[in-house]
DNA sequence: TTTGAATTCATTCAAATCGACCATCCACTT
DNA sequence: AAGTGGATGGTCGATTTGAATGAATTCAAA
C-alpha cells in the first residue's frame, strides 16, 4: 500500500532539518508530489532511492517503517555473505532483511544483492543440506525467509508506468524452484518493466497460452531442476516458436543447464546471472536511466556552476 | 446514468483526510453536486480531471473504480469473493490488494478474511482449473498474487513480543500447497505469537528434529494432499508423539482430512478453519483480547464516561 | 412506511507545513 | 586575513491539514 509521508517524519529519519529537506525536494533530489494546498508528500520508497543514491545515512530507520538499527554498518558483500547465511540457517528472519536492507542503502543494486548475496548464500546452503550438514527444515525455512523478503523488495520498486513493457516468468514442468524466477521478477521490476512471476512448475502448453494471450515482450525461464532432458528440450524449442512468432524474446538460465542443453535449445539470449537478464531487458527496452529525472527550472540548471 | 462517488471514498483514493478534500470541493477544485440533503457526491470523471490539473498522486486508484465496498458486513464479504475471485484469475494483482485491505480497513479480522473470502476463492479457482474453465497459469498466478498478499499481511502485524509463546507449522511430504500452511502463519501472528512457517513438502523426520531444537507450544499441520495414506497416517501419529513428549500441543486441519482419516490419527485439536486454529491458539495462551491495549493514561480512561 | 446503523454534514481546534528570510559554518579563492 | 559561494539550521506569520464533535442525512432491511 503506497504510503505517503510528510517531511516532518522524512527529516526526522534521515536525520537533517525541515529546511535542509524541503530544499532537497525542491532540487528535484528525492521524488515528491505536492498537496492540493501546497504541502509536500513523498513516498517511503523514494526516500529509500534517494538514500541508496546520495549515500546518506538514516538515522532512524523504524520512521520510515523499515527495521531497525539498519545502516549503521557498511557491509562488504563477503560479510554479509556469512552474516546471512548464519542468520538463514538459524531461521533469524529479521537479521537477514536487516542485512538486506543494509546493502541496499549502502548502494547496492537488488541485482548484485541477488547475485553475490542471495544466490551463493541459497546454494550453499542446499550443499549443506545436501552433505547432511543442515537439516531439511533449515533449508526450507530458508527458502521462506528468503521469498518473504524478495517479495518486499517486490514492493520498493517505482511503480511501473503503464506504457512500459510487459514480462512474463516461469519455471517448467517439476521445476519448483520459485525462488530464481521470482528474483528476475523484482531485477525487471527495478528496471522498470511490467514483470509477472506466473509461477513455478508449468506446462509448457499453458506456458504457450499465456504468451498469446498477453503478447509479452519478454519471457523469462529460470531452469533449476530437469526431469526429463528430452521432454525439455522439445518444451524449450516449442516455447521458442511461440515466443518468437508472438514477437516475444526468450530469456533462459540457470544452474540445471549445461554446455550440452544449451547447445540443443532454442533461445533468444542465455542468462549466467541476474545482470545477464537486467542487461538483456535495457537491451530490448533502452529506458531512461533515471526513472525520475530531476526536473531543472531554466534558472537553476544554469545557475548550477 | 454516471455513477457518483462519496467523499469518503475520494478521500481515500487520493490520500486526504475527509475535512480536507471537502474543502478542496468548497473551492471549487472538484466539481461536484450535493444531494437534497446537503451531502456531496462527485463523478469519477471529475475526480479524474482534478487529479490530472493538479498532478495529484493517486494513492489507491482501484477505489475510484469499486462499488461502496466500505463499512457494511453481510453483503460485502460475497461481493468481496465475486470481485477478487475475477480479479485473481485475470491476474490483476493491485484489485485483490485494494479489496482486501478495504476488508481489514472495514473492521474484518484478516481469520474471517481468509476463511469467508480467500479460502473459498482460492478452491472455486482450483475447481475452475479442474474443469477446464481456467487455464493452469492463471490458477498459478492466482496463487503467487495470494501469496504476495499473505506476506504482505504478515508484515502489517506488530512485531511479536519476546516472550510470546513459539509456534511452527509445515505441511507433509508431497503436500506443497503453500497458501493454507502460510494462512495459520499470519492468523497466528495476528493473535500474538511467534508463529513460523517451515514451507512445505517437509517429511516428518525433520519435522520432528524441528520440534526437538525448538521445543514450540504448538505446532499446526496443514493438509491439502496426500499421497500415500498409510504412511500419511504413520507420519502424523510419530509426530504427534514427539510433540507429546516435548510438550507441544499438535494442531492439525485441511481438505484433504476426511473421517475415516481423522479416525486414525492422533492429534491435539483438529481445525476446520482458521477460525478453530485461532480459537485453539487463543485456548493455549489467553493473552489479551486486544494484541494492542490502548495504553489508556489514568485521566483518559476516567474521563471517557 | 418505518427503523436503525452507517455515513456525511458543518464547525472548531491543535498541529503541521509553507515560503521567505537570516545567521552560521566550511571550503576555497583572492 | 578577508572575501565568496554553497550548504545547513532556525525563526516567523499565514495557510493547510487532520482529527474530533454532535446533528443531519442516507440506505437497506424489517
Amino acid at each position: 500500500m503506497k504510503k505517503l509521508i510528510s517531511p516532518k517524519q522524512v527529516a526526522r529519519a534521515i536525520g537533517v532539518s525541515e529546511s535542509t529537506l524541503k530544499r532537497w525536494c525542491d532540487r528535484g533530489l528525492i521524488s515528491m508530489t505536492k498537496t492540493a494546498g501546497g504541502h509536500r508528500r513523498m513516498e517511503v520508497d523514494a526516500v529509500v532511492r534517494f538514500l541508496r543514491d546520495s549515500g546518506h545515512e538514516i538515522v532512524e530507520p523504524e520512521l520510515l517503517g523499515l527495521p531497525a538499527a539498519v545502516g549503521q554498518t557498511g557491509w562488504t558483500l563477503n560479510r554479509a555473505c556469512e552474516r546471512i547465511s548464519s542468520a538463514l540457517v538459524d531461521g533469524e528472519e529479521t537479521v537477514v532483511r536487516q542485512v538486506v536492507f543494509d546493502l541496499l542503502l549502502a548502494g547496492h543494486t537488488v541485482t548484485a544483492i541477488f547475485d553475490d548475496v542471495l544466490a551463493p548464500v541459497m546454494h550453499q546452503i542446499g550443499e549443506e543440506w545436501a552433505c547432511g550438514e543442515a537439516d531439511v527444515y533449515q533449508e526450507r525455512r530458508a527458502c521462506e525467509i528468503c521469498m518473504r523478503i524478495l517479495h518486499e523488495l517486490r514492493t520498493t520498486t517505482e511503480k511501473t508506468r503503464q506504457e512500459a513493457p510487459i514480462a512474463l516468468g516461469a519455471t517448467l514442468d517439476n521445476d519448483i524452484y520459485t525462488i530464481p524466477v521470482t528474483m528476475g521478477e523484482v531485477v525487471l521490476r527495478n528496471v522498470g518493466w511490467q514483470a509477472t512471476c506466473l509461477g513455478p512448475n508449468l506446462p509448457v502448453d499453458t506456458l504457450i497460452k499465456s504468451i498469446r494471450e498477453t503478447c509479452p515482450r519478454l519471457f523469462w525461464v529460470s531452469v533449476s531442476y530437469i526431469a526429463n532432458e528430452t521432454s525439455f528440450i522439445t518444451a524449450v524449442n516449442s516455447l521458442f516458436e511461440t515466443a518468437d512468432a508472438a514477437g516475444t524474446a526468450l530469456a533462459i538460465g540457470g544452474q540445471a543447464l549445461n554446455q550440452s542443453l544449451r547447445k540443443q535449445i532454442q533461445y533468444s539470449t542465455f542468462c549466467e546471472s541476474l545482470r545477464d537478464l537486467e542487461l538483456f531487458a535495457r537491451t530490448l527496452n533502452p529506458a531512461p536511466s533515471h526513472p525520475t529525472p530531476p526536473p531543472p527550472s531554466e534558472a537553476t540548471s544554469l545557475d548550477s556552476h
